[in-house]
DNA sequence: GCGTGTTGTTTACGCTGTAAACTACGGGCG
DNA sequence: CGCCCGTAGTTTACAGCGTAAACAACACGC
């Protein structure tokens, strides 16, 4: 029998601002962005949705500690003598597999402002790498600017087009019979997208005008 | 002296889908995206909130419409013989600058999936210019794709870090003492960044890259 | 002139974020 | 030991939200 003083073991862990902002993310995981409320949150914590704010003034600085959570999965590496191209792939790839994790979450990414701390470290992170490789300072910031965009952008696509692919069977997409033109002629090729070759075109297309700039 | 008759001349104009998502757009403009609901854009139009429901069957049908407004004012060109990277460049800096003129509602316009009726025919309306200038259809998606994701970026990017720029006065940025060392270096580049050359930047990055496409 | 369909209103419900007051507990100090 | 206070979480409350359902008022075809 484990003591019977009131939270020893059995009652839920103690509520942290880590803790509180990782099961809201895992909570967005699950049900989606617009399910995140306070009550529900707290009900998933075990809490009543009062209790979070002790630890968040309001919903906002929540979603702000949600973001930190997601960016904090992005582990930028110090500058190195590895070629600027390379890293710059790979950290590409390393943020759009962080947006594939957590589809529902892409929102908060896509329209974050760099005044977020979370995003501005980040962002500082990458700098750093770019004026390493040789970059100069306002290069280094249109870069990053262009970049993210980039990547949050296709992952938008992919998802906002999913329903396209999803389970056609090889069928086209039903159509409505009113369907514009353009549409029509559309809705196959989005069926056919290979959503992982189209990142990498987009992206041999920026590293090659990077590194044709004058 | 007007007719007796209730709302030949005095009353407010009769409702409609157009006017309701015009009306709902400015109310957006005004006040942001999250001012607006159904009451207080009942109160713009003259009338109780629920009979915006005679037109939309909810509010997401109501944003889909503001998509509508907002995409109509992007006018598409039919093909012509003009060079494709002097359409593509238009094209970019049109929907920037509609952009820009409605920062509010660039939420809206980020996390558009393709499967919204006017955004589809938008997508298709460049994907028909850039199968004229050559290109296969799979190219013209994946380009389609790139250069959305960028556009949108940008805005963003320029809506989300005005505060760095706005009112400084020449001074740097007040940033906390204890900030990062990162964004301590960032801060400074962020309020010389011009907008406006950053995004050509890209813009030229995107192009290049485009031409030198294997 | 009288149904009938269209347009907008009223009322209501369950949900939201959050301010304020409240309770229960654990540790420091007399 | 006993008190006292800070901390953590609960309870209650309120205004506002999206929207379902019932209702009223007018316009028009027969």
């Amino acid at each position: 029998m484990t003591s019977l003083s009131t939270h020893p073991s059995h009652a839920r862990a103690a509520l942290s601002r880590q803790r509180i902002a990782e099961t809201a993310l895992a909570l967005v995981d699950r049900d989606g962005l617009e399910a995140l409320s306070m009550r529900k949150l707290g009900a998933d914590l075990g809490v009543e949705g009062m209790a979070i704010y002790r630890y968040f003034p309001n919903k906002a600085a929540l979603l702000a500690g949600v973001v930190e959570v997601l960016l904090a999965e992005l582990v930028i590496p110090p500058p190195s003598d590895v070629p600027w191209q390379r890293v710059f792939r790979e950290l590409s790839h390393a943020y759009r597999a962080l947006l594939l994790r957590h589809p529902h979450a892409i929102p908060l990414l896509a329209t974050l402002p760099l005044s977020d701390p979370a995003a501005a470290r980040a962002a500082g992170a990458v700098m750093a790498q770019l004026r390493a490789a040789g970059f100069d300072a306002q290069s280094a910031l249109k870069t990053l600017a262009t970049i993210t965009s980039y990547v949050v952008g296709v992952a938008q696509w992919e998802v906002g087009t999913a329903p396209f692919r999803a389970e056609r069977d090889g069928k086209p997409f039903p159509l409505p019979p009113d369907a514009d033109p353009y549409l029509v002629e559309l809705a196959p090729q989005l069926a056919e997208d290979d959503c992982e070759e189209t990142f990498e075109f987009g992206l041999d297309v920026i590293v090659r005008g990077l590194e044709t700039r004058s």
